[in-house]
RNA sequence: GCGCCGCUAGCUCAAUUGGCAGAGCAGCGGACUCUUAAUCCGCGGGUUGUAGGUUCAAGUCCUACGCGGCGCACCA
């Protein structure tokens, strides 16, 4: 039996597309051209004949095109509206009387929705007043051989994440949030370069598995024989540069994290993490603070953002600060601090219904209870400031109160957006704590941190005293637009179709 | 990982109690020299996510699996 042809097998209007490619070629006519006259952009020509009045010719020829999205054929006269690449649309026109009896009926045969093409004639405005090229000659920039989804009905969550370049064609919003994201990620590297930082990159691949809790992918290396980590973050490695007298430093780059996937969490997600020699989690505070207002500027061009359901966010001026212990206790009702004993906070725990891991110490049940009663109450920015000991074991002692660190977290939208340490550079302490943790990993906890022999043998070179950040890029794109994470990715992981 | 909901034409969605699988847009043929989600006439287009099962009869009921969404758990 001969191979079936795999054309019977297409929709009906995959065959009619592939058999107009298949007339264009049997014409000698390139349906992917290497190049197109093009003398101007779409937009070039709205800019420059904005003024043109109804029913005007303006004398002046053109060549130009783009992706078909809107077609109005008449008998003698037929419309097309092209849009470009940043959104610009524009009409072409083809009359009998301009490009004669044939090209107009190959037009009104050859050319489907989707097609991207190029005209060129004069530049005109229509009875109606719209701005157009009436076409001397038309020709094939890229047949499109799949029909574009109805432009009128949204297109399904799925097939937007799934078939972005569809998604982006279709939808304006879906170019402008990769527009939002270039721009905020240019504002926040402009942010540091201003104020001194150096941005580096460090390695993705590690041998070790460190700076953060989370439990991370795994890979292996052919040439080193050996299981490597792609990173969970970068902070072990910008610590160094900083011991090395980088004295500001910073990176956007992605980490990995291996696990649970939602509106809020993708596997693979962007990152500014910044380290300042000489500051604390106060200098950074305030400084983060800045970096929002700056991006949320260069998007907005105002500190309060508008999101696309039209909801508004403000960022402006100062941001409060609350401490974790006492947000907590103002939702409980009762005074807890960082010396309640583990036995009070579960029965708190209990009475709100919250399910208790016999593992958790009292800090991490403390923080447990403020993600379960007032995470989801901070909307406007908000910094939560003095972590427990237990739960930060890269960050330094509190200066006044034992038992806490300095450390704020920065929640916006119930969502923790950026974090803050003022950073533990003792490497005495510090080795006990990372000891702690490999014991930890050694007993079976993914999330735990393994003993990192070469940044402790940094850390004791001397680490000036330091403020470190870092935030989530996708998040940052989250609060400013009110967006889903996978909105704000441009092609995030979708499970295989 | 657990629970709930969904998956039907290229796209977005209907289909009553289990009783002939439909609409809009898109497509094909035709008419129309100023259209703007054009209009008019005509015509095609389906393995109803996959595999089983029940039934005279399954888009519909049952089982398993796949994919997606939401909630819970873990995390940023």
């Amino acid at each position: 039996m001969p191979a079936p042809d795999p054309a019977e097998d297409l929709p009906e209007q995959m065959r009619v597309r592939r058999s107009k490619r298949d007339r264009l070629l049997a014409e000698g006519r390139e349906p992917y051209p290497v190049t197109v006259a093009r003398s101007a952009s779409l937009k070039e020509i709205r800019e420059k004949y904005a003024s043109l009045p109804t029913d005007t010719p303006s004398g002046d020829t053109v060549s130009t095109g783009g992706r078909v999205i809107f077609i109005r054929n008449g008998g003698k006269l037929a419309f097309a509206t092209l849009r470009d690449g940043d959104g610009t649309e524009l009409q072409a026109m083809l009359s009998l009387d301009k490009v004669g009896e044939q090209a107009l009926s190959d037009w009104k045969h050859l050319v489907d929705l989707g097609d991207i093409v190029s005209v060129s004639g004069e530049v005109i405005t229509s009875k109606r007043g719209e701005l157009s090229v009436l076409a001397d000659s038309w020709s094939m920039s890229a047949k499109a051989l799949r029909p574009l989804p109805v432009a009128h009905k949204p297109l399904s969550e799925e097939t937007r994440v799934r078939q972005r370049y569809v998604d982006l064609i279709v939808r304006p919003q879906a170019r402008d949030t990769v527009r939002t994201r270039a721009t905020v990620v240019r504002a926040l590297r402009e942010s540091l370069f201003h104020r001194n930082f150096l941005e580096v990159e460090t390695p993705m691949l590690q041998l070790l598995h460190g700076g953060a809790a989370a439990r991370p992918f795994v890979t292996h290396s052919n040439a080193l024989d050996t299981d490597l980590y792609l990173r969970i973050a970068p902070e072990l490695f910008l610590k160094r540069a900083v011991v090395g007298g980088i004295d500001r430093v910073f990176e956007i780059n992605r980490n990995f994290r291996n696990e649970g996937i939602d509106s809020t969490h993708s596997p693979e997600f962007a990152m500014l993490e910044a380290y300042q020699a000489y500051a604390d989690y106060n200098v950074m505070q305030q400084q983060v603070r800045e970096w929002i207002q700056e991006a949320a500027f260069a998007v907005a061009g105002s500190h309060i953002v508008t999101h696309y359901d039209g909801t508004e966010l403000d960022l402006s001026g100062e941001w409060p600060s609350v401490t974790l212990f006492g947000s907590l206790s103002a939702a409980l009702g009762e005074e807890v601090t960082v010396d309640t004993d583990r036995t009070q906070l579960a029965r708190y725990a209990e009475k709100h219904d919250l399910s208790v891991d016999p593992k958790w110490g009292p800090g991490k049940l403390a923080e447990e209870l403020f993600e379960h009663l007032v995470q989801h109450t901070l909307q406007t920015p908000t910094f939560v400031r003095d972590y427990p000991e237990e739960t930060a074991p890269l960050t330094r002692a509190h200066r006044e109160t034992p038992g806490l660190t300095e450390k704020w977290d920065l929640y916006v939208m119930g969502i923790e957006l950026a974090t803050a340490y003022s950073e533990l550079v003792d490497p005495v302490v510090q080795r006990e704590r990372l000891v702690a943790q490999s014991l930890l990993a050694a007993g079976g906890d993914p999330e735990a941190m393994q003993l990192d022999e070469d940044f402790l043998r940094a850390m004791e070179y001397g680490m000036p005293p330091s403020g470190g950040m870092g935030m989530g890029i996708d998040r940052l794109l989250m609060a400013l637009t009110g967006l889903g994470i996978r909105e704000t990715i441009l092609f995030p992981l979708v499970r295989p179709e």
